[in-house]
DNA sequence: CATCCACAGGAAGGACGGGGGT
DNA sequence: ACCCCCGTCCTTCCTGTGGATG
């Protein structure tokens, strides 16, 4: 009975490939297509040049050592050790910037428990920023248990207490770790953290460890002192990378990931300060490095140079406007076309006018002020509108509101979305 | 120095679409 | 069949405010 919707399901998705491929294949022209395909993928198979494990670049690889690091890893391992021998580990928070390694860390050391061989641990690892519901979050850590909840329909209550029988009656040693938490906290409050801090009793003999990461130290103001004192029962700060830890990272990543004197010493070096001069954030750097070897490669180079590394931020830059600007629903690109409109920025007011004429143009209802400036303030965060508050005295206070994006990409992006009559 | 503009941005809630358990 | 839950987008209503101006 349980089992009936799972074929249906099934059936959905091979149904809409079909309906879709003859599709595609009348797109292309017919005729020109197997050359292309056949000559794509000789490229593809003889053409890895440069690269040896381009996995070993890739942001979710896991390396074995993780340089720099060993202070932290070595003190998240002496926290989750009683886990072992069946007591509850502290709960523990760990801080630093992006890329500074606290997710890595705390992975491999997760990953070395895990080998040990004790059959009731269970470790869970939950990025509260992907799943970013509560519902969501909950339903990722069931799944992990083994706990069968459906994505949806249950209420938060139900979802918990049916977590919290699961570990019960196994007995079950939970570790979770909740990946920037600090999104789960300041979307949703700390109910749920104030749930899992006290389910002590609830679930013994098993028990749930629970260790947050976070970017940002302020995120604690928003817990309840209660929550706090439990889950910050241990701390621990990630320093970001020096330029030097970064270069020797990189050297590192590179000698797996490249073949032989591919990536020259002054390209690592650049890569380096690039990345380090925001905060030392080795994701970006080893990320920089991976697009600056598909540069080289599509334009046939041999080696690695600093010009690649310059080519791969500008192209890395690119490709993520061009991203955002394409996932933004209708509202959004015609409130991102009204600011392009104004060469010098404008402000709320002007803004929202011009907008208004342009959804009556497009022949869609036009949202409330409220709702732009909230909109704007999303566009702002995704680095596609400068937005600042400012004062001018008497006449009122509003934002200056500027685009910060290339207006020829973002007129072509535009004009593929059927739904925007762009003249 | 008080005033007052033109918004900012929080809170609450509603409509809707996804889906439960019993 | 019935009543319930959650997430997403919005709207409505609201209070708050920096600083040029009178």
């Amino acid at each position: 009975m349980l089992n009936k919707p799972h074929p249906e399901h099934q059936d959905y998705f091979p149904t809409e490939v079909e309906g879709r491929s003859p599709h595609l294949t009348n797109v292309s022209t017919a005729q020109r297509l197997p050359a292309d395909i056949t000559q794509i993928f000789r490229k593809a198979k003889e053409g890895r040049v440069l690269f040896a494990d381009r996995n070993a670049l890739l942001p979710e690889y896991l390396p074995k050592h993780l340089p720099f690091r060993n202070q932290q890893i070595n003190a998240v391992a002496e926290v989750l050790a009683p886990a072992l021998h069946g007591s509850k580990p502290s709960n523990l928070l760990l801080y630093g910037k992006t890329g500074t390694g606290k997710t890595a860390v705390t992975k491999l050391v997760l990953s070395k428990l895990q080998m040990q061989g004790v059959p009731k641990l269970t470790a869970s690892y939950i990025n509260t920023r992907i799943a970013n519901t509560e519902y969501r979050v909950l339903a990722e850590f069931a799944a992990t248990l083994d706990v069968k909840i459906p994505f949806t329909g249950l209420s938060i209550g139900e979802v918990t207490s049916r977590i919290f029988s699961m570990i019960r009656d196994k007995g079950a040693y939970a570790i979770l770790v909740l990946d920037e938490i600090d999104y789960l906290i300041s979307n949703y409050g700390d109910d749920i953290l104030y749930e899992f801090t006290r389910a002590g009793e609830r679930i013994s003999p098993g028990f749930l460890a629970i260790i947050g990461i976070s970017n940002n130290l302020q995120f604690k103001e928003a817990l309840n002192p209660r929550v706090l004192t439990s889950l910050g029962e241990e701390e621990l700060i990630f320093p970001p990378y020096t330029v030097q830890e970064l270069k020797a990272i990189l050297s590192d990543r590179s000698q797996i990931a490249f073949r032989p004197g591919v990536v020259l010493q002054p390209a690592v070096g650049l890569c380096a300060a690039m990345a380090g001069s925001e905060h030392g954030d080795a994701r970006r750097a080893v990320d920089l490095l991976r697009v600056a070897g598909e540069v080289a490669e599509r334009e046939g180079l041999q080696r690695i140079d600093e010009e690649c590394i310059r080519k791969a931020s500008q192209k890395a830059e690119h490709d993520r406007v061009e991203e955002a600007l394409r996932s933004l629903p209708v509202q959004n690109k015609l409130i991102l076309l009204a600011v392009s409109k104004f060469k010098e920025g404008t402000n709320t007011g002007q803004l929202y006018l011009s907008y208004t004429a342009l959804t009556a143009r497009a022949g869609l209802e036009a949202l409330t002020q409220r709702r732009v400036s909230g909109i704007l303030a999303e566009l702002d965060l995704l680095g596609l509108v400068e937005a600042a508050v400012i004062s001018k005295g008497r006449r009122g206070r509003t934002k200056r509101i500027k685009l910060i994006i290339d207006p020829i990409t973002l007129d072509r992006v535009l004009r593929e979305d059927p739904d925007l009559a762009i003249n």
